[in-house]
DNA sequence: TGTACATCAGTGAACGCGCGTTCACTGATGTAC
DNA sequence: TGTACATCAGTGAACGCGCGTTCACTGATGTAC
């Protein structure tokens, strides 16, 4: 093993630039297949067999990256929330999120997971653990499990909801009000 | 027009045979193709386009189907909401529905709607107002806008996610039990 | 009532498509002696 | 350092597939006179 230099190997890294292809093809709203990947990539057909098993396992990288991100900008609101409307930011960006970036969004929750243990279902469960957590600092006291479901249930259906055009707002302005707003109707009225 | 006997016709009345096959092939969580639903209705693979513009078309229809099968689930319970309880009924359906009928409820929610005045955008506005009312006779001095897209993002995130594996119950019972708890968890948080 | 015609629901063959995947291969890199 | 060999990343042709849609057609139903 040398030096991993930019391309000393047969072609650099390949691994990675198949993700990025498909990546870029994902928020470039371009359909999203292996053979198209490979000619973003400038690469045979069947070249990313090397480096995936199949079509599926690609796809569940890109799954993985994007769970990444996710959490990266949930993250990335300061430190951990305090009161409901640092948790009603989370909402805010969850949904941001699926809006700027459609198809990885539907690429991460499209489909059941297919095993228990992956890297996959690994990095969905650390969006659940981070939820619950944040949760948990605002509402110690609360039933946080129930509570962490609502929150992921509401941020994740209106992110579907306006994704799939169910609900529409003018801007990406108005709709982190709107999620804002929905967010902190819900968490008063039961005062 | 003689009286619509069965049998009458051709076929008898295939645009309601291709939307039943349809249907049923949902159901039975086979693979939807417009040359499947054919196969299945023992007809041509040309036929449905007598009575459907495209493939499209027929998906839209079976989506329309969806909804209002949706909307009569939801209006069963008894009449209407008078309490948080009850609205929490609301979501538990909501859930059921989409695990009881998952490929119906991903043709009805997985893409985009096309038209702003279809058959199918109306349909999915119906929804959407059969929510808000509810809200509304609940907690008639909220914001009843944010507070009907929240009950229904929480409803719909949370059908999602147990849909596509994200969250885990072991019966469709304890879904429901899940979905109650996290519904009144989170409206009773603010108070 | 009977014939001539128009309508239109359903047929069957064929089109072109992109897809995922396999196979035997080539040729560069890395390793043993 | 130099040669012989093993490894393995990437190639290119080919497979079989099901799909949506078109086309010219057939044949039953409904209608006008």
């Amino acid at each position: 093993m040398s030096t991993s230099e930019k391309g000393s190997y047969h072609h650099g890294d390949l691994r990675t630039a198949l993700l990025s292809a498909a990546m870029e093809m994902l928020e470039a709203g371009e359909p999203f297949s292996l053979r198209a990947v490979t000619r973003r990539a400038g690469v045979s057909q069947t070249a990313p067999y090397r480096h995936f098993k199949d079509r599926d396992a690609l796809e569940s990288a890109l799954a993985v990256e994007g769970f990444r991100d996710l959490l990266a900008d949930l993250g990335q609101g300061g430190n951990p929330p305090a009161s409901l409307q640092d948790l009603a930011e989370f909402a805010v960006a969850y949904v941001a999120f699926a809006l700027r970036r459609p198809a990885l969004f539907r690429v991460m929750f499209g489909k059941p997971c297919d095993d228990a243990d992956d890297e996959r279902a690994k990095a969905a469960d650390a969006l659940h653990e981070l939820l619950a957590d944040a949760l948990d600092q605002v509402f110690p006291e609360a039933d946080s499990s129930a509570l962490a479901s609502a929150g992921w249930g509401l941020a994740h259906g209106l992110a579907c909801l306006y994704l799939d055009g169910k609900l529409h707002a003018a801007s990406s302005d108005e709709v982190a009000e709107r999620v804002r707003s929905a967010f902190l109707a819900i968490a008063s009225v039961g005062s």
